[in-house]
DNA sequence: CCCTGATTCGC
DNA sequence: GCGAATCAGG
């Protein structure tokens, strides 16, 4: 692929609205995300602030709550206990107490609960290995997109996701046999 | 391990 | 000029 003006401008204009330098080259296609920090570094364009790691750049735009389909809701005593953890933190583990919200708990882990995923709103060129394919909406509108999360282990689609794309039969027969 | 940008250097 | 390989860092 070579850079024609119409490439080197859409590089620029990314660039200059954050975009990683892989979310750029996804865009481009055709290119490594090395060439396009290569060009940018050619064509002098500003690098970024910090040097190394990520600059929080202009991530997909975060939404808010998921308005968490709420089941059912014993209202208990608005207490906290402390549970001490486990937590990795680089080479060692740390043992740290949390305060946890006893009616949030009682909350979320209701039986039929299904949490349904807030979708990234990815477009095909974000997707990576480890982002959830299932797409969303129709692919002929513009709204179209995939649902981003990430995936269960190796498997293309999250948990979620995953469930919908493989039904077991036991689910669905109930009465039968 | 995932990701980020920065640099180097053979082509 | 180009970009893979490598480095350095979160």
């Amino acid at each position: 692929m070579n850079w024609t003006d119409e490439r080197v401008e859409k590089l620029k204009r990314l660039w200059s609205e954050g975009l990683s330098a892989s979310q750029i080259a996804a865009q481009l296609g055709g290119v490594s995300r090395n060439a396009v920090i290569g060009k940018v570094h050619r064509l002098n364009l500003p690098g970024r602030a910090k040097a190394g790691g990520s600059t929080t750049a202009a991530r997909t735009p975060k939404r808010p709550a998921p308005t968490a389909p709420r089941t059912n809701t014993y209202q208990a005593r608005n207490t906290t206990a402390t549970r001490t953890v486990a937590r990795a933190a680089g080479a060692n583990m740390v043992k740290e107490d949390v305060d946890v919200d006893l009616i949030e708990e009682v909350r979320n882990v209701p039986s039929t609960n299904v949490v349904v995923p807030i979708s990234r709103r990815l477009a095909l060129t974000e997707l990576t290995e480890r982002t959830c394919k299932w797409p969303i909406g129709d692919p002929m509108t513009d709204d179209f997109h995939f649902c981003g999360c990430e995936t269960s282990d190796t498997s293309p689609y999250c948990t979620y996701h995953g469930k919908m794309a493989y039904q077991p039969v036991s689910e669905r027969r109930r009465a039968a046999r």
